[in-house]
DNA sequence: GATAAGTAGTTGAAGGTTCAACGTCTTAGC
DNA sequence: GCTAAGACGTTGAACCTTCAACTACTTATC
């Protein structure tokens, strides 16, 4: 984090300006339209990956700490969310046998079909949004370029 | 906006698999740790962009439609923060004397004095978390992909 | 110049997120 | 085995965002 810097401020230059502020427009515009797409099938982006985070678990089933991990929620988050979701029908809890603190989260088979009618149409919006603007070689660079950025963040603990 | 697709779903392969799952994570965390980073100066991303599309503006006022179009929020989240805003100091709004409808932003020095402050580390927290993970020529291709992408969506309204 | 349609901005309610505190259980150290 | 420290997950309150409705004004049309 930054912290003060006596010396006069880096402001950055054109090219960095440019690529800075046409990054953070463009990837905002994209949340907002994948999660436009996804409303469709009554679901917003983060119960679109819980939802999946879920289907590719063994037995469709998940501790709730995991499925935070992987999702980028935070524990709280992710409770309050699953309430709704449980709500919905598309989830239930059930407690763990081996620890008696957790949970798991349970996909049921409504929330599977829900999430196998809105898959489709989420991998359709990902590409008209994003990866086709991408060639090949674009795509190879964009991911050395982004786990690199993250491979920075790692350890920054956040979503807690 | 992918509607019915009759045919057998596209499933991403490998390449776009990783390029979209970086992607995503990196740029989350990157949102997230910019607003970490700020927060050293009592300010939110939206409240940064708001006063530094301010501090630019002809005498540092500006219309609240415009100012809401430039910081990508709606008119009435820019309502609400500026109500918050208002209070902390920073701002104050001011009847458009030609549109009796209007009203203008106007930035305080108090707001120019928390913009200030601020602006050099917000710059260095880009450099850091952005910017210094990136060549020349990666900048460059960035703007290019981004830019493209933007314009894809431009038309889209949103924001509303 | 009267009316209809549209634009600027605000509002309150509903819903989502964050934050700190908590209860429960597990683990490590002694 | 007792105790202290830590991890799991939930909760309520505060805050933020969205959404639809609204007032006030402007613009276009006739």
């Amino acid at each position: 984090m930054p912290e003060q810097n006596a010396t006069v401020p880096n402001w950055l230059n054109p090219v960095e300006m440019k690529a800075w502020r046409s990054y953070i427009i463009a990837s905002r515009r994209l949340l907002e339209a994948l999660d436009n797409d996804l409303e469709g099938h009554d679901l917003s982006m983060p119960d679109y990956e819980v939802l999946a985070a879920l289907s590719d678990a063994p037995d469709r089933k998940m501790r709730m700490s995991e499925l935070a991990e992987i999702g980028l929620l935070s524990r709280s988050r992710l409770s309050h969310r699953m309430k709704v979701m449980e709500k919905a029908g598309w989830v239930k809890r059930e407690a763990c046998p081996s620890d008696k603190r957790g949970y798991f989260a349970v996909m049921t088979p409504k929330g599977w079909k829900a999430i196998v009618s809105a898959a489709p149409d989420h991998v359709e919006s990902v590409r008209l949004r994003f990866l086709d603007h991408l060639s090949k070689e674009d795509q190879a660079s964009l991911f050395v370029i982004f786990s690199r950025m993250e491979e920075a963040f790692r350890g920054e603990s956040s979503c807690e």
